[in-house]
DNA sequence: TCAAAAGTGTTGAGTTTACACCCATGC
DNA sequence: GCATGGGTGTAAACTCAACACTTTTGA
């Protein structure tokens, strides 16, 4: 009987923590947000942005928290990746498990504010990442997947883009991240099937060639299609 | 400069837990593993199987243990779902995370060995499920849908069948859980044209009516073909 | 011989792919 | 006028949905 009792009363040593893995996506280029260490065992090596969880906060709270103390930043999109608690060594000097989150933000946002627990926050591009501390190259994998699946099956590129842009764009975004080519005219007309991103009278695309126009997500009208049984859904040959 | 510190000396009073949402399957009716408190302020309460990680546990084998423990069961497939985290009072007595497990039984493995933890140990069929303990009764929700998702993704339903089964028990499974009526032929039709589930030479279908020949999924040419690009994906009108 | 479940093909509709030329602008 | 990227339609291949009768067994 007492035996039972153990597993509660032997104090549990174990803390944790939240990491966020926050993309932002420019010039043809997906790139994670990364803070050196300013402190500590890890003094100067690059990590995630994150912390631990403070006793009255929610975890969403403490990642938001984390994000604006570090790095000045608020997202676009937050969601939770995953757990990971499984390597009892994660983390040098005690037992942490980390609640990572996915975070994507607006191409439009990526100043940054180095602050408080960072001696720099810095935008890394995806295929350069440097060798982080703790288990975060395996985090930014796992999130990395999970984008790359979101991407065909939610509309979730256009919180990475800004709230206008260009057909053109919105393309590059799925080449580049799901790497693959794509038939623009397919593209094009498959999105606009949906129904859920809207022409402005806008034109948009500075460079040479012909001026394109800009388009918008329609997030409600996406909200309301779901509620009915709409299925996003953006595939390739 | 000492702010920075604070939140890492002040003492985080947080405990983590694991929860295991088990699903079972057996006679056209998802089932969900419970137990009944037996001791503290829920006592009587069903809840799912979990309890408090230990200090040199990993998280998955937290959940094993708690599974062997509380219910002596062995199960088939096992996932991290989520970290419910952000409800401050979902646990009553103390601030409690848990990290939320998905498992699925072979409905051959629906004996139970009540012990330790539990006054007792029940599969209650999903729709009617007691009102639980703590934030459990969401957590049921949230794994339903995962369920309900992965079914026309991933080759889960596997899990909850007998090694060898019948057409017509795959063809309830998807029914019964996705609630919707299914073509047998295109059902069928569409199955096999995956060449991931074999014609064994028994029979099966000890009832009334024609016999019907037993079928086997092959989990190595499923692995084979998924490496190749392949995406298993069953939907339906 | 009847009831109960198993097994099986075809056709039309809709979707997806492949593919190439003209347009508007800046230089 | 030319280089650069923007914008557009159609036909063939394929996939999906709808649909009903025959077979095998046990009672």
């Amino acid at each position: 009987m007492c035996i039972i009792y153990t597993y509660m009363w032997q104090e549990q040593k174990i803390k944790i923590a939240v990491d966020a893995i926050v993309f932002g996506y420019s010039n043809n280029t997906l790139n994670v947000l990364l803070v050196k260490q300013k402190f500590g065992l890890l003094k100067d090596t690059w990590v995630l942005v994150g912390g631990f969880v403070q006793n009255n906060e929610a975890l969403k709270d403490a990642v938001a928290r984390e994000l604006k103390e570090e790095a000045g930043i608020e997202v676009n999109y937050l969601e939770q990746l995953y757990t990971f608690g499984d390597d009892i060594n994660r983390d040098p000097r005690d037992r942490v498990i980390s609640v990572a989150y996915f975070a994507l933000v607006n191409s439009t946002e990526l100043h940054l504010t180095a602050d408080t627990d960072a001696d720099d926050a810095q935008w890394f591009p995806i295929y350069n990442i440097p060798k982080l501390g703790f288990d975060h190259n395996k985090i930014i994998e796992v999130a990395l997947e999970r984008l790359k699946n979101k991407l065909s099956y939610q509309p979730i590129g256009f919180d990475l883009l800004p709230e206008e842009f260009l057909f053109s764009e919105l393309e590059n975004l799925y080449c580049t991240l799901l790497n693959k080519e794509i038939d623009r005219r397919n593209f094009r007309k498959k999105f606009l099937s949906y129904n859920v991103i809207e022409e402005t009278n806008k034109m948009g695309g500075k460079g040479t060639g012909r001026p394109a126009k800009l388009f918008k997500f329609n997030k409600q009208k996406y909200q309301l299609l779901e509620k009915e049984g709409f299925h996003f859904d953006i595939k390739f040959a």
